[in-house]
DNA sequence: CGCGGCTTTGATGTTCATCAAGTAAAGTGG
DNA sequence: CCACTTTACTTGATGAACATCAAAGCCGCG
């Protein structure tokens, strides 16, 4: 590894050291530059022109657009080792959808022309891309479906399992949504997102304490995701 | 072009082609197989082994997905220069989604093996292919977030509009799914999808002749899908 | 013919969004 | 620190959107 490099913790060097000689090591090493960002703060935004490749390095964020009615929907949750703007990063000029930060988070960001010129003249970088890319957009393929054929509290009972498992591997855990972006992930009000909520807590599935959510029957939870 | 490969008219050409010498291309060339399928039949099965890269020559192909209740959730439709297995044919080892015929078609497979080790050791054609796979998942992404959000008539207009505009270029045109298949396409029943395409013919948007669609007022439907 | 699949329409009940109103919580300025 | 404003959350009542159930027409095919 460089010297001058000092990201010895960034997960990303799995993906290019491994595949770059020292040159171009430093030559996306030099160019990065790090970014923090408050919970609230935007951090990419839905049609400016994709010039950076942005990593999550820690936190925790959403990425979503926004229809003509103004009426926000949510794309997915990325945490860290999640590649944040991988997705279309590749197919286009601008960005189709805005991210920010659900929690506080500080990105890593390269210049898009570095990754582009590399790729081009290093198939296994590319190839390390493809693989990576591929799996992302699977993932919300497939969650979007779910999401789709599911009935209001199959939804709800989606989204805490996803908490629960994907995002802080507890039974117990702090909401990152408020109930109105809850609602906007899964697709319907708020009003309902919470008397979802409600119902789940007077059936004894859940105990909540304002934002903070334990999953007293987690068996229940997951049938009422997968029949509904 | 190399002189044993007999695909000319192949819009494969464009991409492989272009990025490789003689002997590549050839190895390439040499492990094609044709095949052809009739409407209805199995192109590919969710569940089995990624063996193969598969672009759709000729046709109509519907990809989707069945759950363990057994109702078919439909993903997308494709047609030739899509690339039919692109989406998430480097991420994992199995299918997730099945694909079948529409319409009569071939396809063209090439061994999944010599594509892997060739995007390895070639930057432009790797790179090509995760512009193309970047593109394709983002389509996706876009119409699944676009159906979710609209109620039962937006949808259908916005799949009559999306057969007009992206499949047939023609205001007039057969279409290639039952009213079953519609309907497992936007995530609704079969009855509310013939209720809504009558609906449409009662009030002049459509001319309906069984399977034949002839558009008859566009700014309509078009704002019933927008507003829905 | 007659059977099975696809399509169509109607009647009914459930699910869900919308509207309204009120409470808790969290920021803001004096 | 307290009054004030704003924002998030919660519950109930109502009506609209939608799925489900039932029945009948249509059409291709053996």
């Amino acid at each position: 590894m460089d010297p001058g490099c000092t990201c010895e913790l960034c997960e990303l060097k799995e993906l290019f050291f491994l595949n770059l000689n020292a040159e171009n090591a430093n030559l996306i090493c030099s160019g990065k530059i790090e970014k923090t960002f408050s919970q609230g703060e935007v951090i990419l935004k839905e049609g400016t022109m994709i010039q950076e490749f942005t990593y999550l390095k820690s936190g925790l964020v959403k990425l979503f657009r926004r229809d003509p009615s103004g009426r926000e929907q949510i794309i997915t949750i990325a945490r860290p080792m999640d590649y944040v703007s991988l997705l279309s990063v590749f197919s286009g000029k601008l960005y189709n959808y805005s991210v920010s930060a659900l929690e506080d988070s500080v990105t890593c960001n390269l210049k898009m022309e570095d990754i582009r010129t590399l790729a081009n003249s290093n198939g296994k970088l590319a190839f390390n891309l493809l693989q990576k890319m591929s799996a992302i957009a699977d993932t919300i393929i497939l969650e979007s479906l779910e999401i789709r054929k599911k009935n209001l509290k199959g939804r709800v009972a989606y989204l805490l399992i996803y908490f629960s498992r994907t995002i802080f591997f507890s039974e117990e855990f702090d909401l990152p949504l408020s109930r109105k972006e809850m609602a906007d992930y899964v697709g319907m009000t708020t009003e309902n997102v919470i008397r979802t909520l409600s119902e789940f807590r007077k059936d004894g599935i859940l105990k909540i304490y304002g934002k903070t959510i334990q999953i007293a029957n987690m068996d229940m939870l997951q049938s009422i995701s997968d029949f509904g």
